[in-house]
DNA sequence: GTACTGATTGTTTGT
DNA sequence: ACAAACAATCAGTAC
C-alpha cells in the first residue's frame, strides 16, 4: 500500500495562475483518454443520436465500470505515453536552459 | 514535505 | 474554435 496523501479539492485561491511556458511540454495521455478513443465509437454505436455531452457521459459511467483489470489496458497505455511526456520535457528543460544565456 | 491549484489530454454535437 | 461533462495526471506554487 502506496502512501496515500489526502489529495483533498478544496476550492481556496491559493497561489496565482500559472504561467505558460514556450515550449510547455504536454503532458501524456490518460488512462481515460485512451478509453475515450475506443468507446466513443462503441458509446455512439449504442447511443446513436445522443446529444451533446451525453457521451461524455456514458463514456464516464463505463469507465468507472470498468474494473482494475479493464483499466490496465489503458493505464499501460497512459504509461507509454507518459514516457513520451518525460522525453518532452527533457528538451523542454534543456531548451530552457539555452534561453537563459 | 505536504496540500492545493491550474493546465493538459481526448471525444461527442452544433453554430 | 469553442462550449460542458467525464476522469486521470503532472508541474508549479505557497507555507
Amino acid at each position: 500500500m502506496p502512501k496515500e496523501t489526502k489529495t483533498k479539492r478544496a476550492t481556496k485561491p491559493r497561489g496565482e495562475k500559472k504561467k505558460k511556458d514556450p515550449n510547455a511540454p504536454k503532458r501524456g495521455l490518460s488512462a481515460y483518454m485512451f478509453f475515450a478513443q475506443e468507446q466513443r465509437d462503441n458509446v455512439r454505436e449504442e447511443n446513436p443520436g445522443i446529444s451533446f455531452g451525453q457521451v461524455g457521459k456514458v463514456l464516464g459511467e463505463r469507465w468507472k465500470a470498468l474494473n482494475d483489470k479493464q483499466r490496465t489496458p489503458y493505464e499501460t497505455k497512459a504509461q507509454e505515453d507518459k514516457k513520451r511526456y518525460e522525453d518532452e520535457k527533457a528538451s523542454y528543460n534543456a531548451d530552457a536552459e539555452e534561453e537563459s544565456g
